[in-house]
DNA sequence: AGTAATTATTTAGCTAGGTAAATAAATTTC
DNA sequence: GAAATTTATTTACCTAGCTAAATAATTACT
């Protein structure tokens, strides 16, 4: 790229992926799984359209997402009243080890953004947001 | 996450390749086709090692990707001296489509990066390598 | 009420990243 | 100089995004 900020952009989305993924290995999660299980947490049951939507992510990924959490016992599917969608559930194992999990995050989360400075770090929000879209 | 950074950065990220890969579908190509395209109009014919160590990604990634680029005729592979690597070189339809996509790739970089002043860019760059990794 | 349009989810298949292990050539070591 | 190690590339297989199209249930239309 000619503009040095995509590639250091893109550069450092992959570097924080692969980290977080690996500080997930202890609990045996990909990072993308842990993103599926922290909104179910905040947010309680959902359906997959809730899901993606809230995520910003094409609804494919989250089946395919969501059938691996269920066959892994993090999370189940329900029917719902409209027989079309499915409710996603976290798991009693899933409620039980979510505290852990977040632990390991928070400490992710201050390792890699403590270098920045609460300022700079609403700055850095702050111009990601003026970039166009 | 927790920390709205991470999300905005991934999110960001994301939403940005898929741009690029709209804009570069006037040329056939996909956005991490071009990087290494670029990279090779930059430097000259290089060896995958220096491919993928230059782009910071690992090698099978670059294999497979240059694979599909001599298919399509964009690059060529050559036996190097060391008959362990393999060199590869932009085709001559690739030097002669390079220009018209150089100014696609401009164009877009401009459009999306143009709502920061140049001060604010850098500002962003510095706050990106501020941060650990 | 019956047909058409919409909505939720899934399936199939693509790019693009990753790791682990295989292979082949070059280099180092003894 | 033979054996061991290193290096470059490839292969196989995983996650994770995407689009396009299929399916099934609901809603809207007339």
């Amino acid at each position: 790229m000619m503009n040095p900020i995509f590639h250091a952009l893109f550069q450092k989305s992959r570097y924080l992926t692969n980290c977080l993924n690996e500080v997930l290995k202890q609990h045996q999660l990909y990072s993308s799984q842990w993103t599926i299980l922290y909104c179910l947490h905040k947010n309680g049951p959902m359906t997959l359209t809730q899901i993606w939507k809230y995520l910003n992510v094409e609804a494919p990924s989250i089946t395919r997402a969501i059938t691996r959490l269920e066959t892994l016992g993090w999370v189940q599917r329900l029917d719902g009243e409209d027989k079309r969608e499915k409710i996603v559930t976290l798991s009693a194992q899933a409620e039980e080890r979510l505290p852990a999990i977040t632990a390991t995050i928070i400490a992710f989360e201050e390792e890699m953004v403590g270098s920045l400075t609460v300022e700079e770090q609403h700055q850095f929000i702050k111009l990601l947001e003026k970039m166009k879209g």
